[in-house]
DNA sequence: GCCGTAAACCTAAAGGCTTTCGGTTTCCGC
DNA sequence: GCGGAAACCGAAAGCCTTTAGGTTTACGGC
């Protein structure tokens, strides 16, 4: 008892834990973080503010396998294309901490910076300012939406026995397991096309 | 104490109270729910099948504003952009419910009966089997997303004053609060677009 | 080298939430 | 009329979040 030789906490190992538990289970709590690392549960808290504090903290984490050099690509489509391959790549490889972020608004610098550069991409093609926003939580939609479908197939629609749904049974099988690849080249592609034609009908 | 001459409780009431709470707190928790009902918490579990039959019962109240008839239209486009104005509609009338209905899948049979009817709809107009869970899941995706946008605007992104996003600043100010509007608009029509492309290069 | 201060962890506890179980009263079919 | 089911209460177990105070260790100034 008293303080360790060693630490045995820090921010870093707190979010990896919680990463953890979040890839196996699809959520994390305060105690099971400090069990997995062998500490009780008071002490996390001289470390985060908070279980929100975690959130954030998971944000800043996954987000920082967003390459951000895809906004530097030209032409501008080029670079918001790469832009949404690579920060879908980085939900898909943990999806299940998309729900956690949905409901809390982004603070991490970061994530923030990288939002300005997509901002500054799109005022640089010619988009009107106006309309930047739109098509920026259009295309995060696009991107969130999918990776939780990828990681979700099964838990997006439960088919009962009770009320028969043929067609769409039917249909779920013919997507098959690339369904939420699928999805999201579609509306990539939509997406795409779209604001080609926006900016160039100006 | 014992069993009350008129009831207290029912289903309805229980979906009405929690989405009351909702629509205030962004939450609920069954011991809320039975205070405002002037009940114990215990007795809500005589009509519900725990916390997850109340979020299920919310996806029935909320879905069932969307209009069915909208997938009546002809022809298929029509049909389900009118479909998708009706499907938003109906989760912006009460936003903050999306997060929770995100996690669980969908089970009730009535809104699988319009999954059900909406790939009807694809499969009449001539889509390939396997392209038509992509299309509506996409299309699900810019549901959500923009209703949740609607009703969160200034939740989502916290502008920090440590750290500079002048051009994020000034594309958010730029959208006004027609944002997610306009988000609705130009990922609908860039569906739309791409849908119709689709079904005609084959 | 010494000492005060801050850091890091522990113990304990308050308060809330989900869920279950048995008890009590009322309603309804037979 | 009566027996069983229904509806609510009271209480409790077990979990979670967060805070507060106590104890030991590390570190920087002198």
């Amino acid at each position: 008892m008293g303080r360790p030789r060693t630490p045995l906490l820090d921010r870093e190992r707190i979010t990896t834990t919680a990463l953890r538990l979040i890839d196996e289970t699809g959520d994390f709590t305060v105690p099971r973080i400090a069990r997995g690392l062998g500490v009780q549960t008071g002490s996390v808290y001289h470390h985060v503010d908070g279980r929100d504090g975690i959130v954030e903290l998971l944000r800043e984490h996954v987000c920082a396998a967003i390459d951000p050099a895809t906004l530097d690509l030209t032409p501008w489509d080029a670079a918001m294309e790469a832009w949404a391959r690579s920060y879908r790549a980085a939900f898909a490889a943990h999806p299940r901490v998309i729900p956690l972020l949905m409901t809390s608004p982004v603070r991490a610098p970061r994530v923030l910076a990288q939002y300005e550069r997509a901002v500054g991409v799109l005022l640089a093609a010619g988009f009107e300012p106006a309309g930047i926003m739109p098509l920026i939580v259009a295309l995060e939609n696009l991107v969130l939406g999918s990776a939780l479908d990828l990681a979700a197939p099964e838990a997006m629609w439960e088919l009962a026995d009770g009320t028969p749904t043929p067609r769409l049974a039917e249909a779920l099988a013919a997507a098959g397991d690339s369904r939420a690849d699928r999805a999201f080249e579609v509306g990539l592609t939509a997406f795409l096309n779209h604001a080609r034609a926006l900016r160039e009908g100006r």
